[in-house]
DNA sequence: CAACGCTATTGACGGTCGTTCAATACCGTC
DNA sequence: GACGGTATTGAACGACCGTCAATAGCGTTG
């Protein structure tokens, strides 16, 4: 073995989160052995166990980064049209995946995949997602000249925006697995175009 | 222990399978273990063994078999007009998942968190269900006067019907979980609606 | 009806992996 | 240069996955 490093623990933390991470994008939580993380990180497995009580709370950690990472990324920008914000979010989200592709699977994978406590947090970051939506066409009176429908906060239109959410992802997702030729570009309008189209069967409340 | 029953291999893979598919609807792969599943079964450990390789081979038997499952139960009618076979499709799916939450939760769950293999079944089935838009749309030989748009099949539009799947599925979760008021017929004409709408965005071929 | 054969089923064993904890080594401080 | 705090280790334990020869139920045959 080489000679023990010593690092404080807000850097070792953040080293082992980074490697779960990477090795959770590609591998599913019971592929994922602690011997191999410590390997890979050159620690001795019981550090691990210091840092994080145990194998599941690692999970809920490295989900819980991933997470706030997208929230982070894709927060719209604080001024501007209700379009174009939501526009620059949508990009960034979209940059995020390109760039950022493991960590957006490992988040993606491991809430899928797991506890309820994993599923939460996912819900946590769609949730932060579709309301976003919802302030941002809030600023219209009910009436988003953006989206070109009427958007109000009804338990249907929820569910809508909500879908739209998940199309999203899946779309993202599928196209930066395999972009077959569609531009960027091409991808934010058709993606921006599914929002109203998702949301022109909810019924009109009363 | 209660003395040993003995039955027909199909039936004792059939009884496996069908614990398998409750017990991964709530708890993650790495929560269930092959005591407890033996147990609940009323066998022992070894036989499990006998009947699929390892825990690997069970858990992707168990998704394999919900995903035949949804695929043989919404399958369309092989006659009537496309809008309606799609409609009964849509219907058949949502009525699947009602009556079956279990089983596809441990499908969607599964498929996420997996392998690529288990991924691999997962895709396979999804697949299946957007060819059949396709196929259904193709009888109106490119112009669908079911969806309102014209519907070719170009890699940007094969990615937006996949979307599409992707937000039904989300939704009809959701739905599930907790319908908040909305009516199945609603919930039908939401999605069916978000098809073409989905589609508005796609850049016309050429 | 009794012996037999086929095979579904078991239970104990070995190895891997998650988890714990007392011991150790590095680093700043006095 | 000794000391104290703490990041880190490595051995030990238990749980669980996977294997295999032995066993028991059920149909068959004379």
């Amino acid at each position: 073995m080489t000679t023990r490093v010593r690092m404080t623990p807000d850097e070792r933390r953040e080293q082992l989160l980074a490697h779960g991470v990477r090795l959770l994008s590609t591998h599913s939580v019971d592929e994922l052995s602690i011997d191999m993380l410590a390997e890979e990180a050159g620690i001795s497995r019981g550090l691990l166990y210091h840092y994080f009580g145990n194998k599941q709370d690692f999970h809920r950690a490295v989900v819980r980064k991933a997470a706030d990472d997208l929230i982070g990324v894709t927060a719209p920008p604080a001024t501007g049209e209700p379009l174009e914000r939501l526009a620059a979010s949508l990009e960034a989200y979209v940059d995020y995946v390109v760039a950022n592709y493991e960590g957006y699977s490992s988040l993606v994978r491991g809430a899928a995949g797991g506890n309820a406590d994993l599923r939460r947090i996912y819900e946590e970051a769609r949730g932060a997602l579709t309301d976003r939506i919802f302030v941002a066409a809030g600023d219209g009176d009910g009436v988003d000249p953006v989206l070109g429908v009427t958007l109000v906060d009804t338990p249907a239109s929820r569910l809508m925006v909500r879908g739209w959410s998940a199309m999203t992802e899946d779309v993202v997702l599928a196209w930066v697995r395999d972009p077959a030729g569609v531009s960027k570009p091409d991808l934010l309008l058709m993606l921006a175009a599914a929002l109203p189209g998702a949301l022109s069967g909810v019924p009109a409340p009363d």
